[in-house]
DNA sequence: AATGAATGAGAATTCATTCAT
DNA sequence: AATGAATGAATTCTCATTCAT
């Protein structure tokens, strides 16, 4: 009749355990993480995983899940004003600010983005959608008023910026932090998006 | 002395392994692949892997590496003249060239850059480097030649031209080729590089 | 001083959690039952079984004794009056007049009774000792008033007259009802264990 | 190239793993015994077992299936001369045989036949169907011949007879050896079968 | 050099049991 | 008395690796 813990409680645990599990993820994969260490980790034993998951490949995807609501939460705060360089601006640093806050998952979900697995494809296109449907609305809003060139169609666009922006990411991962930094990732991802290599005025 | 027939077949055999290997990584990824199915792929018993290499990690990496061999072959033949952007078609075709010629390899090599693991790091760094050579010797003359913008160093300039060919071969593979196709990749890649998505003459 | 009503409460819990724990080991054997599946068919948590029984196996066993309980109370009121043949007639229908009303206990004790476990053994014969009694004081006297043949001890007779009913019922039981029936039981178990297949009158 | 072992010590091999799987379900059942203890028992490591063997539950059937191949080639050379009842004497004779020499594989089989699980039941159906074809043979030639009442189905008398002997060998096994001996249980189930335990003569 | 039977560390998962609330 | 979250021993099964032939 008492609930032995609270409701709260229970998602404080349910928390513990994603945190771990996105660490473990992040560092190791799906196959390389292993779920007694994750338990262990979250201050678990190994059955108490089972009582808030279904198993590993579950879990796995629960936690590109809850990237997804952390990230979407900041999504949902960025200005939509200004020029379309501004505004990606505005949407690459929330990424950024997300990949920040939150590097395990994001290592995870950019990870996993990238491997195109038919097993997790759909999690991580949920994940994606909402952010790929602002980035899109801006480069339609940019091609209408002549800021962006209207020869590709805008979904590839926005792939390419999505794409860009994690290609970042990886660099900054796989350097370790030497190249890119955090930081510059926005300014970086826009002016080689918008701008490219090639000196303005040229060709 | 030593039997050439001997030698050879010995050669035969390990080419046989990593062929059969790559396409077994390719598909299943490191920890999904199965030493027992290559070998049988590839017309031998399990053991006898371990008579070539080391075990399945060392097989990983020897399949990167052959990749980066029969890769680099092909680098070695690109014509280097004319204007960057002829220069970087002409590198990206060659790279498009191989991804088509040996697919398995490039998707083993291409997955694992992107999935930036400490333990294959610096198999892929070997891989890159001199596809990565090249290309930065383009930037060098094209920033000399005010093809290219000096604003940024060379060295980063290549890695994002080639993190971009990765990028669109992710797509590529993970669109189940819908978009884009291998032939427009080096155009791609190339005008987005140079020229970005804002109209040429803006700011 | 001891509130009745909390006896009686107890006991009523006791009661629904045998009756659930019947039908689970009856459907699924010791081992495939779940302690969990049990509880919340009786209306309860996993927990309060641990506050009427010591664990699995003791409930198990509890469940048989509950069982023979039950059909004690039927055996004593059978009429021991007539024939051998009416007597032990009577018996069986009594047998089977609980197998029909307590199915789930009844199936659990036949089955342990015909897996000759060590470790149930000493149950399996507490519940049969009443029953097996009155069985053999009807073969007492038919052997003394000569309508048994007297070439084997009453306790043998008993037994295989016991492990007979047995035998139909895991017939009825694994033919889905098929054959034997259970209203034809009784006559069945009699008629075989008195007069064989033989011809009357024959060798 | 050349087998590691002969083809004859994989079967001895295997053979070494049913009896130990035989030795471990008949004193365990199938949930109870542990596929560790088979191995070792059988003098291999776990994991040989499935070397050989697909799981648990398929050695489980292997198992009877054992049983039955070494049961069937004792049945097929029992003598079908003489009257009826030498003829179930000769069976059961075969069948006790079996049972003394390869006590274990029929303890799991008896067990398994009596609980009718459908898991199960198509092998203990393959099982015993040579043996039961034999006696439903004898008893309809009984029948026809007079020397069985005619007023049951020969497959139902054929049931009952292979129900009794079964029930024999669990009385022998629950009694642990104290009654029936094997040795009696051929002339025990013939003549309680036949000639029942009426005086002859008697209605 | 090739084989493939044997191995056993390792992993995921289950579930009876405990016990704080 | 009831609860149900936490536990962790136990179990099955996998598969890279070894090594006798």
């Amino acid at each position: 009749m008492t609930p032995r813990i609270t409701e709260d409680a229970k998602a404080e645990a349910r928390l513990r355990l994603l945190e771990a599990a996105a660490a473990h993820f992040a560092r190791q994969g799906l196959d390389g993480a292993s779920i007694d260490a994750i338990a262990i980790d979250a201050g678990y034993a190994k059955g108490t995983i089972y009582n808030y998951f279904e198993g590993k490949t579950q879990l796995f995807l629960e936690v590109i899940a809850e990237g997804a609501r952390r990230a979407a939460s900041r999504y949902a705060k960025v200005e939509s004003r200004g020029t379309v360089r501004d505004r990606l601006i505005a949407l690459a640093e929330a990424d950024v600010s997300v990949v920040r806050d939150e590097e395990a998952f994001q290592k995870v979900v950019v990870r996993e983005a990238l491997s195109f697995r038919p097993e997790t494809y759909p999690a991580i296109v949920a994940h994606l959608a909402p952010y790929l449907d602002q980035v899109e609305a801006v480069m339609a809003d940019g091609t209408r008023a002549g800021e962006i060139r209207g020869d590709r169609p805008t979904p590839q666009l926005a792939l390419l910026f999505v794409g860009t922006l994690a290609l970042l990411y990886v660099q900054h991962w796989g350097s370790g932090g030497a190249w890119p930094s955090l930081d510059e990732i926005p300014t970086l991802a826009v002016t080689d998006f918008l701008d490219g290599a090639a000196p303005r005025g040229s060709t």
